[in-house]
RNA sequence: GGGCGCUUAGCUCAGUUGGUUUAGAGCAUCUGCCUUACAAGCAGAGGGUCCGGGGUUCGAAUCCCUGAGCGCCCA
């Protein structure tokens, strides 16, 4: 007999079996004709990022789904890697450099990227070893970063291609300015927050003396880049300005004041000041009517010399002070109020965004959005959840050009040559054959241009690429939909002609306990590693799979890892039952073919083959949650609380012969059980896969095949059978139950109903602990007894002395109003005549059935009761 | 301002194309149990006008309209 401990303890058993899967090349994949190729790009994750519980929702999804088609038989690839992330990696570097006192500029640009790959080298890695803790079958040989030789050379080519395709030009724009990393970013990393800031009402003099206009503004500071003074053609209070001067005060400089339906007549006062270099809406006005346009800010965002020379060189915030208080001091200002308004942040260096303009590199996106949309409305590319769909063809239907250029040198570097006399413009995957006659340009893409092409140029070979792509599932936050997930539709659809992926599964979103978004500044995110040390990775996973429904956001807190470890703690528990009941010298055939089964062995595998076809069909439809829920259930209720339950008297008998056939079965039932749960946890799943039966030397579950469902062994008379007798059981249990009967108390059962087989007596007696049962059509209620009524059976405790007359009373009364409102909605319902006229034959028999059966149990219940006393 | 979701038991959520569910699960609660797989457990119980209001239908948690509250995205 073997030993095997009372709990579970996942350390040491995850520990063993991910190092074993390595060292046996488990999860690798090559090309393999014969086999169908199943195929998963991991998102990469940030080299500079650490595990969250995203990581984990989202890597779990993704290894469930490769784990189970890899069980199937598919070739499963499951590439991972890592994303140089230019700006978020090179603000890290520089800042690691300025501790050791080390300036970027000084050491110059190759210097600098020297430090950035060995950055890299030692810390690049963290997240990859954080991810192996959760057990993710990924072909960890297939390892790719951004910027590995082979995948840079492609996002220049396609740069390259781009550009001599027209779809890549360069202009001066005004674009979303980080004044900290003091680079372009694009819309989408802008986040907006909600800010109580002033709305200043400041005064223009006519320049003819003939009056004044009042201005309201949010950003008086940039005033010193004003053109312009703008109404609403229709706003009847300043129809005879229009055309007329004023004088920007602190300047003396005269602009004109102009007519655009852009404004708004109820903001303010009216009027508004426009100042085209630095804002969005005044750019486009600027446009419109001709405007100057005039710069105020250096990249910093501190003022330049085109402001007032005390302005020069200060920050914007200080800026705007000053020149409130030099407008009061100048009378100018007229008031100053509280207002609310959204104001644009980056994402990165987590300062205000500036509208600034500079000249930039932009791609063309009308021509790539297109068919990018049509993949979708086509249902080529399915989502999940749907709905996605609507969010992805209006962005994509309203996409603007892309800024891709950023002023940095972490990342890939812009392929463009100027020519040092004639400026002329050189584009191509190799430098000018005179290079000392070009320069290059400084810039590098942004980490998405090069991410776009992650899910083809992670293969690196054109046979693995005509293999593995187009992949079949993405697994992604819902965040980056427009980042990356519509970026690569486009980079698929356009370089490869083929989409990137088949399904798109959209994450939920963790929150807390509290419905808060995890957060680092709340410190309410729980650090994953810390939550597998204290509960397993299997554990972590299965919780985050039974709590994260499809396209909800998931509540999530450390302690509900209970239910994961609590269920891993059952199915140890199931599996050392099972195993320490085995007779002497047992050995476990998975061919096992019994000589004979009965209703328990009947039943358990209808269970059993009913649940393999829900699952794999909910895993197909990427249900997750309900896969989790399925599994849960089944192993939890039908295996463990009924099917353990009602074979232990075998397990309990002298014959081994007995014993070894229910060993067999049982064994044979918890081999199957271990394979649908290994995708799910993979970890507790190979530690008793291992012990039912002595393996050789790389065999493994992971490498097991996922069980089918046999259709001919289920059997739904059979399940409805057994749902009876649990019923009676629980009625009798709810009997002892009700009449405070000990647990170690033996109780007589008297049964009147028709059905009978032998094995009910022995199953009744030992789940209810009932230590006599008389059955038969002709049994009489004994005196002083309980009873329930089961469809047809009637159920007598005789308790002769333990017997509450009132309590049994209430007992049975409730029961009697329970039936009888089912049974007065039934009668309302069938002798409604439209009802009988209109609803279908055979929901009208139903009906009719069901009334039939509840009038029965009525009148037995009544009859118990009017002789209760007896 | 535009778009997309959500609202079902104290909490977190299921509920498939409207009809065998007078609404289900897990957690929490209450009662009784250390019954030789598991107290990280077992058995039993209580708990809901399915957000409000209209409508469609023989029949609505489910479909339509509308109101309220909440969340997310875009501008």
């Amino acid at each position: 007999m073997i030993e095997i401990e009372k709990a579970y303890s996942p350390s040491p058993v995850e520990a063993k079996w991910y190092k074993y899967w390595q060292d046996h090349g488990l999860f690798r994949s090559e090309i393999d004709t014969n086999k169908t190729p199943y195929t998963i790009v991991i998102p990469p994750p940030n080299i500079t990022g650490m595990l969250h519980l995203g990581h984990v929702l989202n890597n779990t999804i993704q290894d469930i789904l490769i784990r189970h088609k890899r069980m199937q038989g598919f070739n499963a690839c499951w590439v991972p890697g890592t994303d140089h992330a230019s700006i978020a990696t090179e603000a890290k570097v520089v800042q690691h450099l300025a501790e050791q006192g080390i300036d970027k500029k000084e050491i110059g640009r190759e210097e600098f990227l020297k430090h950035c790959h060995e950055w890299k080298e030692k810390y690049g890695g963290i997240i990859i070893s954080q991810l192996e803790k959760l057990g993710i079958s990924c072909d960890w040989e297939r390892l790719r970063f951004t910027m590995d030789d082979h995948y840079y050379r492609k996002v220049i080519d396609a740069f390259v291609k781009l550009y001599k395709d027209g779809l890549i030009y360069r202009g001066y724009r005004m674009v979303n300015w980080d004044p900290k990393t003091q680079s372009a970013i694009s819309d989408e990393e802008v986040y907006y927050q909600t800010m109580n800031i002033k709305l200043v009402h400041i005064r223009y003099p006519m320049v003819d003396g003939s009056g004044e206009v009042v201005v309201a503004t949010t950003r008086p500071e940039t005033m010193f880049g004003d053109t312009a003074v703008a109404v609403n053609p229709n706003d009847e209070r300043y129809s005879g300005f229009v055309g007329k001067k004023v004088i920007l005060p602190l300047t003396g400089r005269e602009i004109e004041i102009i007519a655009d339906d852009y404004v708004d007549s109820s903001f303010g006062t009216g009027a508004v000041k426009i100042t085209p270099a630095h804002d969005v809406n005044d750019y486009e006005i600027g446009h419109r009517h001709n405007l100057q346009f005039i710069n105020i800010l250096n990249p910093d965002a501190t003022l330049n010399e085109n402001a007032p020379a005390e302005f020069h060189g200060l920050e914007r915030y200080e800026a705007r002070k000053k020149a409130m208080k030099m407008l009061e001091e100048g009378g100018y200002l007229v008031k100053s109020e509280d207002y609310t308004t959204n104001i644009g942040f980056s994402q990165r260096g987590n300062v205000q965004v500036e509208p600034y303009i500079s000249e930039q590199w932009f791609m063309k996106m009308d021509k790539l959005a297109k068919p990018a949309i049509d993949v979708v409305s086509e249902g080529k590319i399915k989502f999940y959840p749907h709905h996605w769909v609507k969010t992805y063809e209006h962005w994509l239907a309203n996409i603007k050009d892309w800024c891709i250029s950023r002023q940095l040198w972490w990342g890939h570097r812009i392929p463009v040559w100027y020519h040092k006399e004639s400026g002329e413009i050189y584009c191509d995957v190799v430098p000018p054959a005179d290079s000392e006659n070009w320069v290059q340009d400084n810039d590098v893409l942004d980490t998405w241009a090069s991410s776009w092409l992650w899910a083809h140029d992670v293969f690196t070979t054109e046979e693995e690429q005509r293999y593995y792509y187009p992949t079949d599932a993405l697994v992604t936050a819902p965040d980056i939909i427009f980042f990356w997930v519509a970026r690569m539709i486009m980079a698929g659809l356009y370089f490869q002609g083929e989409i990137p992926f088949k399904h798109v599964y959209f994450t939920s979103v963790i929150r807390d306990d509290l419905g808060r978004k995890m957060s680092k500044s709340l410190g309410n995110s729980p650090d994953p590693l810390d939550v597998i040390d204290k509960y397993g990775a299997d554990a972590l996973r299965f919780t985050m799979m039974f709590l994260a429904p499809l396209g909800q956001d998931v509540r999530f807190s450390e302690d509900k890892c209970e239910i994961g470890r609590n269920f891993a703690n059952k199915i140890w528990n199931a599996g050392r039952f099972i195993l320490m009941n085995t007779p002497e010298g047992f050995v476990y055939d998975p061919d096992y073919k019994p000589a004979s089964e009965d209703f328990v062995d009947r039943w358990i595998n209808s269970r059993l083959n009913s649940t393999v076809r829900e699952l794999n069909k909910n895993l197909e439809d990427f249900e997750l949650t309900n896969s989790a829920k399925l599994i849960y259930s089944f192993i939890w209720s039908d295996f463990c609380d009924w099917y353990i339950e009602l074979i232990k008297s075998k397990f309990y008998s002298d014959d081994s012969a007995i014993k070894a056939d229910t060993a067999q079965k049982a064994i044979g039932l918890f081999d199957r059980i271990l394979r649908m749960l290994h995708p799910f946890m993979p970890y507790i799943s190979e530690e008793l896969w291992q012990l039912i039966k002595k393996r050789e030397a790389g065999d493994s579950i992971s490498v097991a095949t996922f069980p089918e469902a046999d259709e001919e062994k289920i059997d739904p008379a059979g399940e409805k059978k057994m749902g009876l007798l649990q019923e009676i059981i629980t009625a009798i249990r709810n009997i002892r139950g009700e009449m405070k009967i000990a647990p170690s108390k033996n109780v007589k059962v008297f049964l009147k109903t028709g059905m009978f087989d032998p094995l009910y007596d022995d199953l009744i007696r030992k789940l209810a602990k009932v230590e006599e049962i008389k059955f038969g059509t002709d049994v009489q209620k004994p005196p002083k007894s309980a009873s329930a009524v089961i469809k047809d059976c009637e159920i007598f405790v005789p308790l002769e002395g333990l017997i509450d007359i009132e309590v049994e009373r209430n007992r049975l009364e409730k029961e009697i109003e329970r039936v009888k409102g089912g049974l007065t909605g039934l009668e309302k319902k069938l002798s409604n005549q439209e009802f009988v006229s209109r609803a279908p034959a055979e929901i009208i028999e139903r009906e009719r059935n069901k009334k039939r059966d509840w009038e029965e149990n009525l009148s037995k219940l009544e009859s118990i009761l009017a002789d209760l006393q007896n």
